[in-house]
DNA sequence: TTGAAAAGTTACTTTTTGTAACCTAATGAA
DNA sequence: TTCATTAGGTTACAAAAAGTAACTTTTCAA
């Protein structure tokens, strides 16, 4: 990769969320906790990334993952103040699209 | 690819600013307009992918690509007004990576 | 004893990316 | 004349990421 005058911290946040589906993951924790299974039912994503997105999340503080030890288990995931803070951003794209696509 | 309840709206945009590079192209071009080589030292983007985008964005009316039959050549690539409508987007996550990266 | 539900994981194939070399046309230097 | 440079790409090939489907574990209910 090159060097580059781009701002790292910007750069950081496209590397995120600039990743297939987790914008739309983001989007739909907007709705509030939701389990493994409601966001694989709600988005065109597989079990195996939306695995490996949450994992991401959960690591960068964006996701909170809360396990329920109920028969069966439940395993919540919801966004902390940080994904939350997201909220703006999100937002602006959904308005953007209302207003210039199709 | 399954089916889902998402609105189609933002699936698409997301299909499109959720692709690598895309939205540091067009934070690059919010700038003014700006020719191939310049665009591709401002980022760590290979010309392939540049070129790649470049045309996906052109496509979409989001981007205008003008030759100018200098020699050598110029070719400016600048945002429609459809592309300078992302602004507040990007701007939305620009200033949340300020706030909560690092 | 078979089946179902939740939350993943594994194995394997197809697409995208990354990297580097190459192309064309014009100009200018040695 | 031959070489190098500039601009704006394109091509070929290897590496990484995504898509798909089958499988796992635990627990309970039929």
């Amino acid at each position: 990769m090159k060097e580059t005058k781009l701002c790292p911290r910007l750069s950081k946040a496209m590397e995120l969320l600039g990743k297939r589906w987790t914008t739309l993951i983001l989007y739909q924790l907007l709705e509030g906790p939701q389990r493994f299974n409601e966001i694989e039912s709600a988005l065109p994503v597989s079990g195996r990334l939306l695995s490996e997105r949450l994992k991401e999340l959960e690591k960068e503080g964006i996701v909170e993952r809360r396990v329920y030890s109920e028969i069966p288990i439940r395993v919540e995931y919801s966004l902390t103040e940080k994904g939350v803070a997201l909220e703006g951003a999100i937002r602006e794209i959904e308005q953007w699209s209302k207003d210039w696509l199709k």
